[in-house]
DNA sequence: CGAGCCGTTGAGGGGATTCAAGCTCAGTGG
DNA sequence: CCACTGAGCTTGAATCCCCTCAACGGCTCG
């Protein structure tokens, strides 16, 4: 059932990097931000900028590739298999996140890791934290903050994303998604079955409920896979089912 | 609606903690399992081991004690409220576990802690782990091992027991509270509407499938709050489910 | 002994699933 | 150019699971 994984990131790697990490747009967000200038120069080397195509795994649960990964762009989803053999999609990560946090205890990967949109990442092999940790405090402060978010989105997600009706459900990822939308307003519009796997309904039924909120102008779908929100709608229709 | 907590452990404190430290039965469970006896010399009398009874809170959302607890006996649970003013069990922790890792960031608990059994507690002030840690390599590792724990549980949480129909939610629940069993064999069978929060579902349903598991032998009910498990018929059970 | 909490059970209704059919759209090849 | 195909989405009808509302019994406690 599970699928062997090729890791996709063998990047040619070189200096470009070095101005690469310099100018990271979202340097201040990343995992390094808690490095100077100084810190940064000893590692660019080994730092990668891969990119991964919507749907192409990032990782495998099992894989022990050792490394860990900064979004820099796009979104990633958790995976696990039920015990039951279902699909369950168990947490987002977007801009900023750190995923793959296991490598860093010598661990293998918990889910499978996949790009939902065009993903960029920064690659970062574990013995590079491994050697600046030993001196740089700040690193491992920012590394635990990470830990710490990572708990409290998957804690977030099984109390908002996995109870109550279909609809709220829905809204509810509507809203989170809306919280990883690009610079144009456009959000990832998960196809049906997707939602079907994050949220625990079916296709039909999740298609039924977005087809219901196209009607009633909360959300317009602009194949494929994306979509804008009316904030204000979504918002009425949250408070709305929360009475 | 939230409500103001006092702290529970304002401990008598005193040399007593030096041997209960030392002679800990689950020291090599807990945090500080990463440290040698002199690594404990130099801080058990900073350590203190309340004591909460069931029902009682550990701590509360939003406050900022600055205290971290091991978990040496009994189980806590996490509660949340949902933005729609649901309550929510989001997570349970048992011996060994470490609650309250926000506090190391200087952050306001993310939960209301309750203990579910009797409890007994590992209370450890922030500033004594910063010291450490500046020093202590392994007790780092340690620290991250469980917040990778912390996590995982989570997220198995949301795949195992928020999805799929009633009765497998609530033998998947008891399939997790069997490995929380006492030395008799005994677990804690939450009450009925404890139930209801942790898998969503009404009193009633879960109140009609323990009834159900009670007649099919899977489970027997010793009143107050404690059960015991026919592990084999609960296994065949799931399998059932699962087809 | 009455009050209140907890658990249980029943009847009825509603929301989600199941099963089924039809739709759009992109890619393919005649 | 257009039939053909398959994947994804939508909609309908029947069914079933779970929720809602309600009543009742056991138990503890004032």
């Amino acid at each position: 059932m599970l699928m062997k994984t090729l890791p996709i990131h063998l990047e040619p790697a070189a200096h470009p990097q070095a101005e690469a990490c310099a100018s990271c747009t979202v340097r201040h967000l990343a995992l390094f931000g808690a490095l100077g200038d100084a810190g940064l120069e000893r590692i660019h080397t080994l730092i990668a900028s891969p990119r991964v195509d919507a749907e192409q795994r990032v990782y495998g649960r099992g894989d022990t590739t050792g490394v860990v990964y900064t979004v820099r762009s796009g979104i990633v989803r958790f995976e696990r298999v039920t015990e039951g053999g279902q699909r369950r999609i168990v947490r987002l990560a977007g801009q900023g996140d750190l995923i793959g946090q296991e490598a860093l205890l010598r661990q293998a990967y918990r889910d499978d890791a996949v790009a939902s949109t065009p993903v960029t990442l920064c690659r970062i092999p574990v013995p590079v934290i491994d050697a600046l940790s030993a001196q740089q405090m700040a690193l491992i402060r920012e590394l635990m903050r990470r830990w710490q978010q990572a708990l409290d989105d998957a804690e977030n997600w099984s109390s908002e994303l996995c109870t109550g009706p279909a609809r709220r459900r829905v809204l509810k990822l509507l809203q989170l998604l809306q919280g990883h939308a690009d610079e144009r307003g456009l959000i990832w519009l998960p196809r049906r079955d997707q939602m079907g796997d994050m949220l625990d309904m079916t296709v039909e039924t999740a298609s039924r409920i977005v087809s219901s909120l196209r009607r009633d102008g909360v959300l317009e779908a602009l194949p494929p896979q994306h979509g804008r929100l009316d904030g204000a709608r979504l918002h009425a229709e949250l408070m709305h089912i929360d009475r």
